[in-house]
DNA sequence: TTGAAAGCGATACCAG
DNA sequence: CTGGTATCGCTTTCAA
């Protein structure tokens, strides 16, 4: 069984012919006479050979691999988002490479170098938060096509797919406020992640459009979790004017909210209003099911794949950019006076 | 841009010494004196070279790329598995190459010769439901490495890594009867998937232990999904003698279930008994938290990935099975009298 | 319609 | 210690 794979060499003896008429047959030359197709045919089925694409792909300096960088595959998000580039790549003929930065820029680094080396033809990456610019600069240098997706990036020399962070969390914030809510907290997500400070920017326009004084006290920075929102909502709940309502960095925290909520004896969606980000798909069975901004990660990995090929195709295009609005889900969870 | 990457020999060029020489210096060999080593290393920054591994690969018929093949990776546990194989290749020098089949057994099948062609050092498979002993054929005669994971497959010559469904199933249904149960229902699933037969043999199982008679309108088939639960349980609940419990395919099924219950003014984990299957994060914050038999999708994929390089490494070593005890998570849901 | 030969970027064996 | 040379498996002119 470790009898080394055959090659085209071997099949082209069997069959009697030259390795350049296997090739041809290979890739569908239509110039071949049919009773060599046949025994050639023959050849490969009864040898059982298998085509060497990498062998195929050194001598056409090609590749069917595009590396896709994400932060952390075991959030909901990012899982739609891979998934969608995956079937979409596969779609195109190409194969996926995945990794995790592990929101570490020295790794992110070390991962998106190591992938060129092994010959993707383009490369996906939703940046860790702290990027080095080196990193996207060597790229660059190097000239292998990227899709910058999710998170923005100040270089706009890359094309980027990825939602509209601040519109999105302005309409949130706006229907809280039509609802009746003038104290609002934002709560979760660290400074310096370029999809937290846009958020927290459309928080802010909103605020300012209805006239309502900016309050750092309901802005609750910390790293979202699963369970992180608890001790989010504690805090802005233990102060002197506490909020009625909450938009939340992600829905992570606004389901960990909900259970903090209740741990001080509120009910969300009834005691107090809530809406969540991303739209992962648990947020429609959680209970009670959490209004949030759907940002449709499989639209953004879809969008973000399509771009990569289109530029792997070629090369030249100008730079593009799609930017998703993402839409607002009322369920339950912002119902409350 | 499109200048093509440098290579060793242009390197080998620019510092004056032959591309043997240049190969074992980015080997690492010892015996190459300091002032050349230099040189070379000032030329390969000076001009920006990037190692072609898979040019190298070629050469020395290997390959650091192990290809993943799951069913669905929206599915948490896929998730989990997914990303802890990932981690784990990344710490071993490996990538993977992940695709999606959708549990379709022709997709699965194309994937996987599509993964040899690209020249993987090995596959970790999950199979699908219905998969075609021919895939599996093929590869053993191909001499590629397999893993098996999740899924048993009925062919002992492969490696596999996944967890002991029937101990699982059956240490569930002990729990639900000790607290009293005795019409217990087996909700979702579809018939042919080898890890719900697994299961369901448990379920059997411990009611025979107890002398439960069975009762097949109890066991109800569906595809598990997010909200098919909501049918399942409606089924049983409609029945003259309706069960007080139930053991749930998965855990998507078993959230789906409890937003049945309560449209029948059912409080789960009060009026009615519910363990999940698979452990997902999602579990713990659901409402009342999830009973439910945790898998550790994440050890399953570390001993996958480890068993699959393992035998990369080493060819003939003995098939090996890496069986995993489930543990039970007792929290809330399955409280009821 | 088919074959000969060169070459993709690296490795490896063998001299020197 | 370093260089020459023959591959690895496949594609691709260019002739025949």
């Amino acid at each position: 069984m470790k009898d080394k794979r055959v090659t085209i060499n071997e099949i082209a003896a069997h069959a009697g012919v030259s390795r350049s008429t296997v090739s041809l047959i290979l890739r569908g030359s239509g110039r071949i006479s049919e009773p060599t197709r046949q025994r050639v045919q023959a050849a490969i089925s009864e040898l059982g050979y298998t085509y060497n694409r990498s062998a195929a792909n050194l001598r056409t300096q090609s590749s069917q691999a595009i590396g896709l960088i994400i932060n952390d595959l075991t959030n909901p998000f990012f899982t739609e988002l891979t998934a969608a580039i995956e079937q979409t790549a596969e779609r195109r003929g190409y194969f996926v490479y995945l990794v995790q930065s592990g929101e570490d820029p020295d790794h992110q680094h070390k991962l998106s170098l190591s992938m060129v080396e092994h010959g993707v033809a383009g490369l996906i990456i939703c940046p860790a938060t702290g990027s080095h610019p080196e990193t996207f600069e060597r790229l660059r240098t190097l000239g292998i096509p990227v899709c910058i997706a999710v998170r923005p990036w100040p270089d706009d020399r890359f094309d980027f797919a990825g939602p509209d962070n601040f519109r999105a969390a302005h309409m949130a914030v706006d229907a809280l406020i039509e609802h009746g809510h003038r104290r609002i907290a934002f709560l979760g997500g660290e400074r310096g992640n370029p999809s937290r400070d846009d958020r927290l920017a459309g928080y802010f326009g909103a605020l300012q459009k209805h006239d309502i004084g900016f309050d750092e006290t309901l802005v609750i920075e910390s790293r979202p979790s699963r369970t992180s929102g608890i001790k989010d909502v504690a805090k802005v709940l233990a102060l002197a004017d506490p909020p009625s309502a909450a938009l939340c960095y992600n829905d992570f925290v606004a389901i960990s909210v909900m259970h903090g909520l209740r741990q001080h004896g509120l009910q969300p969606g009834q005691d107090f209003a809530l809406i969540g980000f991303d739209g992962m798909p648990e947020a429609e069975t959680s209970f009670p099911p959490l209004s949030t901004v759907f940002l449709d990660a499989r639209r953004v990995g879809a969008n973000a794949a399509h771009m990569l090929i289109g530029r792997i195709d070629e090369p030249d295009r100008p730079v593009s950019r799609s930017v998703i609005v993402p839409d607002l889900v009322l369920r339950q969870s912002h119902k409350a006076s």
